[in-house]
DNA sequence: ATACTATACCTCGTGATATGATGTATACCG
DNA sequence: CGGTATACATCATATCACGAGGTATAGTAT
């Protein structure tokens, strides 16, 4: 998959593997990867970016000697979503754009 | 319309733009203002790198004393159009990820 | 005991990219 | 003669994804 469209997606989808359930870096790797592989390094890099948007909130907790940072979506969060989906309408404008002129020839 | 997603289609809208008549830059920004507006800074900079990735081949031509340069699209150019539709496929099943999951609330 | 794998976090450097600001130059119109 | 349209270009900046590498614990296999 190519590089740029990938990074539309990105932010938008850790948003959703955390909207219904509470979520931490590992798990949401793990629940991601059947849709949308990410590495640790990327997906850590996306939380601290929506946590500084204040898309959602930390909590950390302490499990089996281990750390876990639970992440709680916002408002702010859910909004992100639904702007998602009315921009995805205007992707999808644009793909038909280039569907219909690079099929007429 | 987020920075982000819009990067994924910027350059497939550019050779989408020339390939079925070749055009120069000022022509293309014209061409698409009305499904997808870009700055010159911008387009000159994807017509560069879609140049070097030998997607177009550029013809410079004296016009009524201005210079301009035509940009006709490759075969590669034209392969990287399929690609995106193939690629649209997979972003199209992250979309509907991303709408089951966040409409079951 | 020891090694390996899974879990769980983090940081740093790099390369790619879009964009505003800015610059150059000609043609045309009022 | 001044503004607008045409037509190109470059530079600095900010954002971003990601590989490489690091730390630490728990459980499992040899």
């Amino acid at each position: 998959m190519d590089a740029q469209l990938r990074r539309g997606v990105l932010d938008v989808c850790v948003l959703v593997a955390i909207k219904n359930e509470d979520s931490y870096g590992y798990k949401i790797i793990k629940d991601l990867k059947p849709i949308l592989e990410l590495s640790e390094s990327t997906l850590y890099t996306i939380l601290k970016r929506l946590e500084e948007g204040k898309m959602l909130i930390v909590r950390s907790v302490e499990f089996e000697g281990r750390l876990r940072k639970y992440y709680h979506i916002t408002d702010a969060g859910l909004k992100r979503i639904e702007d998602f989906k009315n921009e995805w309408e205007e992707m999808m404008e644009i793909y038909s754009f280039i569907v219909e002129e690079s099929e007429d020839d």
